[in-house]
DNA sequence: CTGAAAGCGCTTACAG
DNA sequence: CTGAAAGCGCTTACAG
């Protein structure tokens, strides 16, 4: 593999030169620039970033740490990540967590390690994973927060804003004249809670009791029985709010099973708005995360801190949700 | 940022003696062994993978070239991958190219940049990444590739039979009494061609005619009307064989919204089986591909050639299909 | 068991 | 405009 020695040699100039050559700063004159030019073809040379990265004290490397992968919300994140990232001229180097405490721990030590000048941290956080993400926000290190927070640490974060996004679901059913709506979670995301809250208030604005029979949970345990469940109950819901699109399809397809039509007989709204959502029958009425947007905003915080580190105040973006209607909901 | 020297001086020895107690290589004295690890403890040392590969001459670092993220099918891939290159100890640097072939060439020149030590390319193939691909390999570079070809380079990679997937969904519609089957296609995916040979070859064994009337391509130039077109052909198609399940399911919507019941008067099979597949209304009858074993099998031929480089021989891998009989399919 | 030294392939002042 | 030299933080024989 052809270096800058081998370069310089074939052009006969020394290192240095080949070197500002390469990076365009300095000058080189026009003679020398065609030989070095000619000499880089001919080798095939492509400058070592690992070699530059010891020298300059920069990889152009970042860390984006996600809870999964196979998941239809993450993926389009990342890509706002990568469009950003791609364009400042930053790899990016994605890690697995599966959510889980101790591989995100590992994950943040792996990739300082590698010195990434810079991550980007999704959910969701463990004990051990914030642990790491303070030791190394005391060594300097660049870090944004992606739809979590971390009180305590002055970190740069973007979030969105599902408060006002369950809000604006309720509102949308309350509009349609429910009054006994039904709220989805899942065990595994129980620290979503903005929904949750959302849920709640919109309800006690509206003046309607908070009935906790109306509260279901989505675990591996239950699965396929919520509807049944929620059937169970006297003066059953006319609506459901699913705190995620996943969980709204899931419903409709018990519902479909069961003969009971969505929307005429009960109505359902999601949250994400995955890809998903406008294909499944009915199309699904959701509120759609901006999520690409949520990555570029992640990648252009990072990359003011990392170009500016601690002379930045510290930035802190809250986006907003938006009401998506399609057919998974009717007029009770 | 501690390094090596800070330890050695606090540790009261060399840094080769730091270095070895590190890679716990060459002898390390007890007395040493415990003030080193109390120094590395003490500073939160974490030793420079950038110097480390500069020297060592490997990054452990892989590239992962992909079409999409936001594709279903990729993510599992990616996983795959990841979970068996990162029990390597290897971190995978994953790269878009929109499936576009200069962003192709320009993820394969920034990786060999970066000194990965080895890359997976996932489809499709382009002409300036081929290029690339041979420059690399002629480099000594190893590259598996996945789902994938290319025709003269002595390459390792891992492939999924489609065409006998194809045949299989075929003979599956067959056996239903079905004649008249339609082959939706995505005129993105062209090259994908195992899948249309599978559907000519089991139709001809069939005895059944080929007509050209019954290749529908799904493309945005007439999304929404595959079905209407299908209609359109006298004596129409009673089964449709889609290339993927992602056009499958648009064409299950299509149906709905025409009343036409799948699969009462309709039979539809998919391929991929992506997640989705078994939420859609009817549950989606599809070809599963081995998504994540794919990825895995990928990262082991790869980290094999990265560890015995020339002296291996090429290994091309060929993975099965397995047909999934859902609803999406009934007697005609 | 351990240290001194060279080397990995660049960048970056510093002279000239 | 250009070259010589130091330095980035490690690994790796080589002596001892």
């Amino acid at each position: 593999m052809a270096t800058i020695y081998d370069v310089a040699r074939q052009a006969g100039v020394s290192i240095g030169t080949v070197s500002r050559f390469l990076n365009q700063n300095g000058y080189v004159s026009e003679a020398a620039r065609e030989r070095i030019q000619a000499a880089v073809e001919a080798l095939g040379f492509a400058p070592s970033g690992v070699a530059r990265g010891l020298s300059s004290k920069q990889t152009r490397m970042i860390g984006v740490v996600v809870p999964d992968l196979v998941n239809l919300f993450i993926p389009e994140v990342v890509r706002g990540i990568q469009d950003v990232m791609d364009n400042a001229g930053y790899c990016a180097v994605i890690y697995n967590t599966d959510g889980l405490g101790a591989r995100e721990a590992r994950a943040l030590k792996l990739l300082y390690e590698r010195r990434v000048d810079g991550m980007i941290l999704l959910p969701p956080s463990s004990e051990e994973g914030n642990a790491q993400i303070e030791e190394l926000h005391r060594q300097g290190l660049p870090q944004v927060l992606l739809g979590r927070d971390l009180p305590g640490l002055p970190l740069d974060s973007v979030t969105v804003d599902t408060y006002r996004g369950a809000v604006e679901a309720m509102q949308h059913l309350l509009a349609l004249g429910h009054t006994r709506i039904a709220f989805v979670s899942d065990r595994r995301l129980k620290r979503l809670s903005g929904r949750l809250s959302g849920y709640r208030d919109a309800l006690e604005q509206a003046g309607l009791p908070l009935d906790d029979e109306l509260l279901f949970e989505m675990s591996s345990m239950y699965k396929g029985t919520v509807l049944d469940r929620m059937l169970q109950v006297q003066d059953p819901p006319t609506a459901v709010f699913s705190m995620n699109d996943m969980i709204a399809i899931d419903v409709i397809q018990e519902a479909y099973q069961r003969g009971i039509k969505v929307p005429d007989h009960l109505s359902i709204i999601g949250f994400d708005d995955i890809t998903f959502a406008a294909s499944v029958q009915p199309p699904l009425t959701t509120i759609a995360q901006p999520k690409s947007l949520l990555g570029q905003t992640a990648a252009e915080l990072l990359l003011a801190r990392i170009e500016q580190k601690a002379s930045l105040p510290v930035q802190e973006v809250l986006l907003s949700c938006q009401l998506i209607v399609r057919m998974s909901t009717a007029r009770r």
